[in-house]
DNA sequence: AAATCGAGCAACCGCAAGAGA
DNA sequence: CTCTCTTGCGGTTGCTCGATT
């Protein structure tokens, strides 16, 4: 029998996105939503399989990810539930939000896993690297709680305590259910699972905007309930003078976050201090000054 | 200044699970 | 129940870029 492939690969673009592609998806996206990813390519006008617009949107575009290193109380949760689940990142990154299971990956592959040897700890195990054999092993969860190591961020930490011992919890029983799972009916019940996949249609009262290091008029969370929050609003003196002259798409990197209202899209552009906004159509990705 | 090396990360691959016909 | 299709996950690869020689 065998599998098919998850994708016809002949004629298909493979390798890094250009920004025109991503344009095309984001577009796609926003303007339809998430619906069959095999079809996504052939009806977004993108030379890609299915499977590889879902990962670059999960991975590179969804509106709600977060940019940057993994901070270090972030990087604490990210080593405790490791020590709890191993390498399951997606449940994991279920736990940070705005990161992806790929990213968390790659973290820990590239910076956690040094830190921790560098510490004298085992990665894999969480267990103290010992050359003697006779060392009797605390139990798995007092031991990763033991040689997590304290720092600065002490005080984050212990209400990170709490917040991980939930999430532990909730996984544990999350494994449980499934475990004693013995009629097919019984497994519709995953309303409270979160999967990184399913956030794209984020609501604007979800999207909390940061704040810049010299913020100083314009910058702070969303706290309406419903539509486009007013500081969202343009005034002239926010517009950056380049935006007028630039396409957006030749480069968006800039945007740090961008939802939808209604027919409009909402972008933050985290390189100017002032986090300045910028709103436009989406359609047909014209944008402007409201 | 050029070559080499290594770290970091985006993207790919293959397998497994879920869902529906 | 079986088969097929789609999606999700984790491991791995390979490219890019900065640091070092």
């Amino acid at each position: 029998m065998g599998r098919q492939p998850c994708c016809d690969k002949v004629g298909l673009k493979k390798g890094p996105w250009t920004s025109e592609e991503d344009k095309k998806l984001i577009n796609f996206i926003l303007t339809n939503g998430q619906c069959c990813w095999r079809a996504v390519p052939k009806l977004a006008g993108l030379l890609r399989c299915g499977k590889s617009c879902r990962l670059r949107w999960t991975n590179y575009l969804r509106p709600d990810l977060k940019r940057g290193l993994l901070s270090e109380s972030e990087e604490q949760i990210v080593i405790d539930l490791h020590a709890a689940l191993g390498n399951r990142w997606s449940k994991i990154a279920a736990h940070l939000p705005g990161r992806t299971d790929n990213e968390i990956k790659n973290h820990w592959n590239t910076h956690i896993k040094k830190k921790l040897k560098k510490m004298g700890i085992d990665p894999v195990t969480h267990k103290p690297i010992s050359t003697s054999t006779d060392q009797e092993p605390p139990p798995p969860q007092l031991q990763q709680e033991s040689v997590v190591p304290s720092h600065s961020e002490a005080d984050q930490n212990k209400g990170n305590e709490t917040f991980l011992e939930s999430a532990i919890i909730e996984i544990k029983e999350e494994e449980k259910r499934i475990m004693s799972i013995t009629s097919p009916f019984s497994s519709t019940d995953n309303s409270d699972s979160f999967c990184t996949d399913e956030v794209p249609l984020i609501e604007p009262h979800e999207i909390l905007i940061p704040s810049g290091p010299s913020s100083s008029t314009s910058t702070s969370s969303f706290s309406s309930s419903s539509g486009m929050p007013e500081e969202m609003q343009f005034s002239s003196l926010e517009w950056p003078e380049y935006y007028n002259n630039i396409s957006i798409w030749d480069d968006f990197n800039f945007w740090d976050l961008l939802c939808e209202d209604g027919d409009k899209i909402l972008a933050v552009d985290p390189s100017l201090n002032q986090f300045s906004r910028l709103v436009f159509d989406h359609e047909p990705w014209k944008f402007g000054l409201l």
